[in-house]
DNA sequence: GCTATTGCTGAATCTTGGTTCAGCCTTTGC
DNA sequence: GCAAAGGCTGAACCAAGATTCAGCAATAGC
């Protein structure tokens, strides 16, 4: 019984299954998500169209599985964003900082991931990755009302009309052109945003000046 | 030279033009604008399918008609609500109120209209629903800032953020569930969008209260 | 080098749904 | 009732793009 499946062959194996996902990528940023399609993908990523379908069952489940990559590093990266911050408010304005820079930072990437009309099918991943969002705001903002720091209200919805506002605002197809006045935006609807939420004087307690746009990766 | 076209056929095809958008729109409204294939919406109308052309050239058409149209009846709804309102903060706050509870009262017509995942070629046609609705608030937002009554901001992006709070929080796939509580989420939602656009005490004011959700037609 | 096993290829196939058009039907004006 | 001019029909056509699969290539173990 030769051929054994030997150590080697399962590294190149995960390589390609990580080609065939970074090529996905590059192509929604460069094209968006509808030029995600099986032949360009497999094209970028050195192999043939049939060979997809080894590594995925169908072009829904490359997609989701970019998708939730991307999820993924996002969330960690509003994480640990809010993670230094000394208290609930500032860590939900931290995070929504970072939300709104690193979206304006690959903004064809963000529109895709998250507001470009889809078919059905791929939506399904998609929704997810927008409901991760907001659940991680949801988070943020209920800890924040808990401890007074917020008024009274309704986490999930607050946190889905939070999501709403920063998407159309930066990446929706009527957000501004941001080029050259990214980190204007970003203060100006973070400030929008933290209002929203019932913080009424962001601006003067410093929750929206100390920001760097982050130029970095991941 | 027999066959003049009389006022008669004339008024019969307007009537088919008429309800070839109407049968679209029902089907939209019960199944998303995916839902609104050519063979459905003429078998809805009584008429062949090939017929559906000899009024609109193309698909694209019928559904930017019928959402044109939409958009017509819904900003003459905001304008007629914004109409009674004694100064330019009542008149906002009134056509976010009447955009909200219109949008729950048909909320899957209105999720087809304005944030359905759809290909791109009928997005444009989408994207014009949505640009309106914006213009419609970001003049009032100018309106009311130019009168001292919100803070200075961008009323283009200002709208813009405030068309995706409502979305995302009236009818996106994020929206709690409604039914039973609209009023409540309608009033919820409204205070969150003027708290956003810097009016820190909305309720105090009286300026969420006045509110009947609407049952009727148009 | 040989063979069993698995991986890769890419052209052919399928599916979905918009669009066309040759032939039939209806209306008009006489 | 008749001819001319549109209007209507719906089956056939087409395009786009995902998915399949028979044949070829590479690898492991000997």
């Amino acid at each position: 019984m030769p051929y054994r499946r030997t150590e080697n062959v399962v590294r190149r194996l995960a390589a390609r299954h990580d080609a065939i996902i970074a090529a996905a990528r590059q192509i929604a940023s460069e094209g968006g998500l509808a030029a995600v399609q099986i032949a360009p993908v497999a094209a970028r990523a050195g192999i043939a169209a049939g060979t997809v379908y080894r590594y995925f069952p169908a072009k829904t489940d490359l997609v989701a599985a970019l998708l939730s990559g991307m999820a993924e590093r996002e969330i960690g990266a509003l994480r640990r964003a809010a993670a230094g911050a000394p208290g609930p408010l500032s860590a939900l304005s931290a995070a929504i900082m970072t939300f709104a820079a690193r979206a304006l930072r690959d903004r064809q990437l963000a529109f895709a991931a998250i507001a470009e009309p889809v078919d059905a099918e791929l939506d399904g991943a998609r929704t997810a990755f927008r409901r991760t969002l907001a659940a991680e705001f949801a988070e943020r903002i209920a800890a924040a009302v808990v401890e007074g720091r917020l008024p009274e209200q309704d986490s999930e919805l607050a946190a889905a009309a939070l999501t709403g506002l920063l998407v159309e605002g930066l990446i929706g197809p009527l957000a501004p052109d941001a080029s050259g006045r990214e980190r204007e935006i970003v203060q100006s609807l973070t400030l929008t945003a933290l209002r929203a939420l019932g913080v009424a004087d962001a601006r003067a307690r410093g929750l929206v000046v100390q920001t760097a746009m982050p130029a970095g990766t991941s």
